[in-house]
DNA sequence: TCCCAGGGGAGTT
DNA sequence: AACTCCCATGGG
């Protein structure tokens, strides 16, 4: 299956850029993941002059719908558009031009909440195998040729498998939240999917009061799988790269930073964001 | 205000 | 090899 695409789209950078942990690839070509929890594999092909990806149908015998490759990849964000903005950030410049091109994903915001509550004080690969951990426990395998592939559990799952077990798996002292906003799930107490077209604030405050859910957690879960580009999600790492380039940053708190952000890139905040944990990550 | 809670990465000794 | 620090969140 090949979808076309309007601009180049680096996978790498897209999938394995923090946004995600249920990518991987050994050759750096193609990637294995998940899309709507269906084990997926996709490389981008670059074919006379047209950019593509390309699914790989002998991957899995699962039917593939196009359209939820398309919108979980973002495919038709306008990149170029984005970067022309960002290039008015004068400072902005030097980074845009060696930034691999990338897309903000559209997640499902269940995986993308427990995943970056796992990521509280912790650090990618510790995420990657804690989320791996949780998913060997989801009781919901797919078979296909040869291999076996873990789904992410559901809420219910999770509230079953319970908190002490997620203690076992290593998740430590944020299993108790990871436990507790299961249940809150699993009882329709919050309706994650509604968080999509409301508005940015509303929406992060209903996220922020779930336990083990602060100003960072919320918005890497609008950014990454609500579709909310105001959001501007302040780590360490993000903090850093703002404090170098902007030196009367090195006071403000994480979640002042945060405000700065939207304050300053407004619809494309969150898309910056990634520019910046990017380059301070992993250097430009 | 400081200290702590898993455990793994990264840097230093 | 053995240390030390780091890490977003919330509680004491």
């Amino acid at each position: 299956m090949i979808i076309p695409l309007k601009d180049e789209m680096d996978l790498e950078a897209t999938l394995d850029g923090g946004q995600s942990f249920r990518w991987s690839s050994k050759d750096l070509e193609w990637w294995s993941g998940y899309i709507e929890n269906n084990p997926i594999k996709i490389r981008s092909v670059l074919e006379k002059e047209q950019m593509n990806i390309e699914v790989d149908l002998n991957y899995v015998d699962i039917p593939i719908e196009m359209d939820s490759v398309t919108k979980y990849l973002n495919i038709d964000f306008d990149v170029g558009k984005m970067n022309k903005r960002l290039m008015e950030y004068r400072e902005f410049r030097p980074y845009l031009k060696t930034m691999p091109k990338f897309r903000l994903l559209k997640q499902d915001p269940w995986e993308t909440l427990i995943s970056f509550m796992l990521s509280a004080q912790s650090n990618i690969p510790k995420i990657k195998k804690n989320i791996q951990s949780l998913s060997y426990e989801s009781n919901n395998i797919v078979t296909a040729y040869g291999n076996v592939f873990y789904k992410f559990p559901t809420a219910e799952r999770i509230y079953d498998v319970g908190e002490k077990k997620l203690r076992d798996l290593g998740m430590g002292f944020r299993s108790k939240n990871v436990y507790t906003v299961a249940g809150v799930v699993m009882r329709g107490e919050i309706d994650l999917y509604s968080l999509d077209g409301m508005d940015y604030s509303n929406a992060r405050e209903i996220l922020m009061e779930l336990p083990g859910v602060g100003p960072k957690i919320a918005d890497c879960v609008l950014a990454f799988s609500l579709d909310h580009q105001t959001a501007f999600p302040v780590d360490r790492w993000v903090a850093r790269g703002i404090n170098s380039m902007y030196p009367q940053t090195v006071d403000f708190t994480l979640d002042k930073l945060s405000q700065w952000g939207r304050d300053k890139f407004g619809s494309s905040a969150s898309y910056a964001q990634q520019i910046f944990f990017h380059t301070q990550r992993w250097g430009l």
